[in-house]
DNA sequence: CCGAATTTTGGCAGCGCTGCCAATCTGATT
DNA sequence: AATCAGATTGGCAGCGCTGCCAAAATTCGG
């Protein structure tokens, strides 16, 4: 362990060792090609006897110039802490796997010129693509992202123009749904408590949908409180006792996502109003806990592994630009 | 966008037309050794003209030999589902950033073998060091990372022998720390809802020190309900249901984590059963959603972050094999 | 204005592996 | 036994970059 002098057991010492060039093991490591039964024993034998680890690096470098082009793709996203991310990754991964690529994980915390610097430390592996959160970018990162050449992939939101090809739902559709159920459930007096939606632009797209379809019917948003920073359960919370102390008359709220409508369950149920009948809560993202409450949230759900599983088919697909739409499901729940 | 053929700009093409020699674009773009402000802005305008990227993989490969060692970490963590892990990594990604650290991340799924593919693959990486979740690998895994000679971290568990640096805190402490707690505050009839120990080896060792402490006590565990598969809101929601049934006369539970205990919640909320009174609730993790609850929920915080970032600190200094108990925090909270 | 000290600079040999291609071997066929 | 297609195999030139080292340019003293 921790061994400074360490020297490594290269591809030249495994061929030494099973007496065969250093051309061969390549193929017999790799399946590939042709070689003989006994060839391949040999090979096994020596790697084995060495403890022969693969140098990625040199492999990715020497097979990246030809037809081939490395087995990797890049994946930026802005967050880890909002379940909806690692979704879309183990979404990607599981596709990833199969097709033998390696994927390279950048994370913006949804900055932009964090996420512009990520992608040119990304391209830098010289990947055969990258998938990226969102529409909005930098303009370097655009310029970046265009002359690198490679396939790009921007996931989730597809209410705005793609680079490349485009995997998600419409964010403003969502709003508009949601909007239009609570207008059919008879709620007339609807607020909305969202988080930053500098940072979260898709939340931004669904408020604009929400907000147009509600003004559509005559019916403008009553009221809105936003609580700055992330979302959270307690910035849902805090921001719902906020909106109900400056306008008590509300029947509804919407939420810029689950996170925060849990907030505002907690809320409810601390202050003693009854769901859905004093106030009605509706979300956004089918957190799986919303599905084990007392009442199951009034949410819509994503298909988050599915964007991610897509995202990663097309990367390696070849075709001209495109959008793929997703959809989603609204969740009718117990609580609006 | 997606251009096949695609000639990629090279270091030599940027000294070219900067006018000057390849090691020295190298050198001014790594801002190392020595060259004039005069060559440093032709090379930049070179660089902005061409669109140049570096390719780390040459470059790695180029400079890994020496004395340096490749700038590159990997990182294995069982999964991205629960909040832990991403915790972790953003711990461990403040400290790598900061050092010029690449990290190159695996997600075992909790399953051993894959665990071994992982470390595999990640190794042939050429990592300058390997950070790993938990004390338990198979003995494959064990092999190629001693094998290996780099620094290897293990991190979030203490209970048991490290290979090489371990830092983390001591699972079962927190398990008699919480039954501690709960017999301190009088609680007599202690039952455990868990999920599959066998993939979380943590929540068993945790189960072992509340038990183990029970049982000193003179007040042995009355009933434990074990949910299949991961956890979740739902399954400590339904395994508390079966438990309660079966065993009706429990005044205080212990989850296996938050996730768990916030489906008890659920149910007891469901069932009109007072909290803490009628039963009492205690979790693991302190995860945020918690402290919004109207009852925040009694559990033990863990610095994850800071063990992330704890982990890649050491990573990076030499020194001999050590292990780094970074503590906890019980919560008392409003359920117990 | 000269030599020594110091700063800049460029050439080039790899890093470890893969792609290409020619050489060798195999077995079947005539 | 000679011929031939197909299976196997090895040599070697890079992939793009960095480390090393000697050469060239610059600066400093006196």
């Amino acid at each position: 362990m921790h061994d400074p002098d360490h020297r490594a057991v290269t591809l030249a010492d495994v061929a030494r060792l099973a007496g065969v060039g250093e051309s061969t093991v390549s193929r017999v490591l790799r399946n590939q090609g042709s070689f003989s039964k006994r060839t391949q024993a040999q090979v096994a034998e020596a790697v084995a006897s060495l403890g022969y680890v693969p140098n990625r690096l040199a492999g990715m470098l020497a097979g990246a110039h030809g037809t081939a082009g490395a087995k990797l793709v890049g994946i930026v996203i802005p967050s880890l802490g909002n379940v909806v991310f690692p979704d879309l990754l183990s979404g990607a991964a599981s596709v990833l796997d199969r097709d033998g690529f390696q994927s390279v994980i950048g994370v913006s915390d949804y900055d932009p010129a964090r996420e512009e610097a990520l992608i040119g430390a990304l391209l830098s592996w010289r990947p055969a693509g990258l998938i990226v959160t969102g529409l909005e970018h930098t303009d370097g990162a655009l310029a970046r992202l265009r002359a690198s050449g490679i396939r790009v992939v921007e996931m989730i939101d597809t209410d705005g123009p793609g680079l490349d090809i485009v995997v998600g739902f419409s964010n403003r559709a969502v709003g508009r749904d949601s909007a239009r159920h609570l207008l059919a459930r008879g709620y007339r007096r609807i607020g909305y408590v969202g988080h930053d939606v500098t940072r979260d632009l898709r939340a931004g797209k669904r408020l604009a949908g929400f907000t147009e379809t509600l003004t559509e019917a005559g019916m403008p948003l009553h009221d809105r409180e936003i609580a700055a920073g992330a979302s959270s359960a307690a910035a849902g919370r805090a921001a719902l006792d906020r909106l109900l102390a400056r306008t008590p008359g509300l029947d509804a709220v919407y939420f810029s996502n689950d996170d925060m409508a849990l907030g505002g369950y907690f809320h409810c149920l601390a202050a003693g109003l009854a769901i859905p009948d004093r106030l009605a809560l509706f979300g956004f993202n089918a957190l799986d806990i919303t599905a084990a409450m007392p009442q199951p949230l009034a949410t819509v759900r994503t298909p988050r592994r599915a964007i991610g599983a897509v995202a990663a088919e097309r990367l390696g697909a070849g075709g001209p630009r495109e959008v793929v739409d997703l959809g989603y499901d609204l969740i009718p729940g117990a609580t609006a």
